[in-house]
DNA sequence: GGAACAATCCCA
DNA sequence: GGGATTGTTCCG
């Protein structure tokens, strides 16, 4: 032995996998080097070769069983301390293994392809895009002239400094052997740049600048920058109506960040659906702005994030995923919409981002600026708690009023449409202007039923009737895509003759086409929006006038603007209150807050015509009075009663409190769940006897395992991770603060 | 997540 | 008994 041998160097390392440990590697000789945390490497597992992160030097331990790494993927580190802070908190909160979250993390396109088969693992620089450039040199003159072509390159060189092949190209010809011998000579030099792949490029904006702000809005943005110098976390919840000029609150305030030497991170439901939000941010900053959303190929997203990364730019804007952008000295974090529930992530490491944003800011000691004209029970219930500041826009900028809205009961009305919407309809046709029909939910039926014996059409999986869809002549199950041929016979007695009950988009679609038929009519739902584009080509013949009604679900009301609709119909507002969700109320008053706000022209206030069985619903009455504090005193006192959480544990406990207790009451939350799923199963098997089919199925478009597993074995983190993936009774999702809208 | 191993089931 | 299927364990 010898007496001193330096110490091996043994790294810990994260694996992508769900494995709630990290390993450790050696480092040999040839790769001390280049190991650093914060590098991807490549490490033998089992009998595989696997990507994983190197999170830090570890201490000798025993190191005769370990082994070494293969290769340092990465030449610069990919994220830092800081941010692998936010990463742990997050595999510790979302009880996911930090590797999971790590590749969450980063951008998609920075991993190699397929790892299997090849032992060739990409550093992901293959996607890296470059140009040449050229650059005068100091070389010395040579004795004998140049050439015309060279004389001029070198003089071009020399007076404007770079430029890229392709700039020489376009001005010269090709001019390869004439710069060729300029360095040839060691007057010019080469050097290779990357190449970014901007997602803006054919779309030019006219520059804007800041709007003069209203009483209101000046107050908002004072109390705001009041806290913005303090680089303390100060979390607010801007509750402004629609159409108060949220947006001119956020651009002012990220202006001031900027000034300050800060960087900006602006997190928007859907990107894709909300183009004029970042046409505004363009038109005010410029270049500046770095956007990542899901539209995105993976080049573009990794040379943007990438942009982020050298600090190329200090705006970002992006979906939900964006909340992992690696931004540095974050000054402000804005979430607009944050009622809205795409920023949940619901497969792989499911996260909120809403809620993460409250995370990263508490981490980052930056400004958090929640936005939206229905805020979340949470957030008003944090407000209450004094844990959030309240910055409220009354009013609308040009002092438009809100529409007004008349109700119809369609207590014992037969049909969909009422004689009341019809007429409105009709008028509204006459005078050239434009609907909007509101229906949350898709299909022709929403189920079919049995006129003999009265069985409802069933999932064989998800417990829950199956929606008829006469387009594709099928009923299908909304939770789980399982189909079968529609209409059919009823599988109880073999009855020919199935009712079709609950309307959908597609039966109101029907019926207007007959009792209008010279409108012009759009439908849009997920069902119309498939193919890339036809979300935009049923909007842009919205816009051009050249439809009058637009039946639509949900969908219809994010993002975009109808600026010339003055009539909105509500078919059956209570669509969405009977899910089974604690939430359901809370959905269904901003759902109507959200579509209310789509009636309504230039400066004229449009109207809305409500079709409800029981329009006395306080969701439905106070969406109608515009009674935000209202409606939120009533659900509160709702909840109260029925015993369910008025905020999510998260949520609380970034505004206060660690994450191991998150975890604690979580894993309370489970136990208590635990013996209600025993309960049901016991209840099941006296009722109907052992269940026929194994526990777990393995079905449709999610691919996840609805599974119960019996709590003997494991302990109780395990179980609750296994739950988060069961989709199969209410009280899970309350628990797991998962809901079924995610799941659809 | 997946390979390797252990337990269990099913049928002759 | 043995092949197939299902469950469990462990990976540095």
């Amino acid at each position: 032995m010898a007496m001193h041998q330096t110490p091996p160097t043994i790294v810990e390392v994260a694996i992508p996998l769900p494995l709630d440990k990290s390993f450790h590697y050696l480092v040999p000789p040839s790769l001390l080097e280049q190991a650093q945390p914060g590098k991807r490497v490549l490490v033998p597992f089992g009998s595989r070769k696997l990507t994983g992160y190197l999170l830090a030097f570890a201490q000798t331990e025993d190191c005769t069983r370990l082994k070494e790494i293969i290769d340092v993927l990465d030449s610069d580190p990919l994220w830092t301390d800081g941010e692998l802070e936010f990463f742990r908190w997050v595999a510790c909160y979302y009880l996911s293994p930090l590797g999971e979250v790590i590749k969450t993390a980063l951008p998609a396109g920075i991993n190699p392809r397929s790892a299997k088969g090849s032992d060739q693992a990409v550093a992901g620089g293959s996607r890296i895009r470059r140009e040449a450039l050229y650059l005068p040199a100091d070389g010395a003159m040579p004795d004998r002239a140049l050439g015309a072509k060279a004389a001029q390159l070198l003089e071009l060189l020399s007076t404007e400094g770079e430029f890229t092949a392709t700039e020489l190209r376009k001005r010269f010809g090709s001019c390869s052997p004439q710069l060729k011998r300029l360095m040839e000579l060691g007057l010019v030099r080469r050097e290779e740049r990357e190449l970014f792949r901007d997602p803006f490029r054919d779309e030019t904006v006219q520059p804007d600048r800041p709007r003069q702000l209203n009483q209101h809005q000046q107050a908002a943005l004072d109390s705001l920058l009041s806290r913005l110098d303090s680089r303390e976390f100060s979390p607010f919840l801007l509750h402004g109506v629609t159409g108060s000029g949220k947006t001119e609150v956020y651009l002012q305030a990220i202006s001031h960040t900027l000034a300050l030497g800060m960087s900006a991170l602006t997190l928007v439901p859907e990107i894709s659906l909300t183009p004029q939000l970042v046409r505004r941010f363009r038109a005010r900053f410029g270049d500046g702005i770095a956007i990542l959303h899901s539209g995105l190929s993976d080049g573009e997203r990794y040379d943007e994030w990438r942009r982020i990364r050298r600090g190329l730019v200090r705006i970002v804007i992006g979906a939900r995923s964006a909340i992992f952008a690696p931004l540095e000295r974050i000054g402000i974090i804005v979430v607009d919409e944050e009622h809205d529930s795409s920023f949940k992530q619901s497969d792989g490491l499911r996260y909120n981002a809403r809620d993460l944003a409250l995370v990263r800011g508490r981490m980052e000691g930056a400004l958090v600026l929640l936005g939206s004209a229905t805020p979340l029970i949470t957030s008003q219930y944090a407000v209450e708690q004094g844990r959030l500041g309240l910055l409220t826009l009354p009013e609308r900028v040009r002092g438009i009023p809100m529409p007004t809205v008349e109700t119809v009961a369609m207590q014992g009305v037969k049909g969909t449409i009422s004689a009341r919407l019809l007429q409105a309809l009709e008028e509204t046709l006459a005078s050239g202007e434009q609907s909007i029909i509101f229906l949350n939910r898709r299909g022709f039926a929403t189920f079919l039923v049995c006129s003999e014996c009265g069985q409802p059409l069933t999932c064989p999986n998800c417990s829950v009737t199956l929606t008829f869809h006469r387009g594709r002549g099928q009923s299908v199950c909304h939770y789980c895509d399982f189909a079968i041929p529609a209409p059919g016979i009823c599988p109880g007695c073999g009855c020919p003759e199935l009712k079709e009950l609950g309307a959908g988009t597609e039966r109101v679609e029907h019926e207007l086409r007959e009792l209008l038929p010279h409108a012009r009519i759009l439908r849009m739902d997920s069902d119309t929006t498939t193919g890339r584009g036809s979300h935009d080509r049923l909007l842009r013949r919205m816009n051009d006038g050249s439809a009058d009604i637009l039946i639509g679900t949900q969908m219809i009301t994010k993002g975009h603007d109808f600026p010339s609709v003055t009539l909105v119909g509500v078919i059956n507002a209570e669509a969405s209150l009977h899910m089974p969700d604690f939430r359901s109320s809370e959905r269904t008053f901003q759902l109507l807050c959200q579509v209310f706000g789509r009636a309504g022209r230039g400066d004229t206030p449009g109207r809305v015509i409500l079709q409800a069985l029981d329009p006395g619903h306080y969701a439905i009455q106070c969406a109608i009075d515009h009674d935000s504090a209202g409606f939120y005193r009533q659900e509160l006192e709702f909840r109260r009663e029925a015993g369910y959480p008025p905020f999510s544990f998260l949520a609380s406990l970034a505004l206060s409190g660690t994450c191991e207790e998150a975890v604690e009451q979580r894993a309370e939350a489970a136990a208590r769940l635990l013996l209600n799923i025993k309960r049901e199963q016991k209840l099941r098997t006296e009722l109907l006897g052992p269940a026929p089919a194994p526990l777990y199925r393995l079905r449709g478009r999610f691919r996840r395992r609805i599974l119960i597993k019996s709590a003997s074995r494991s302990e109780l983190r395990r179980l609750i991770v296994a739950w988060r993936d069961q989709r199969d009774s209410s009280s899970v999702r309350e628990a797991m603060d998962i809901d079924p809208l995610d799941m659809s």
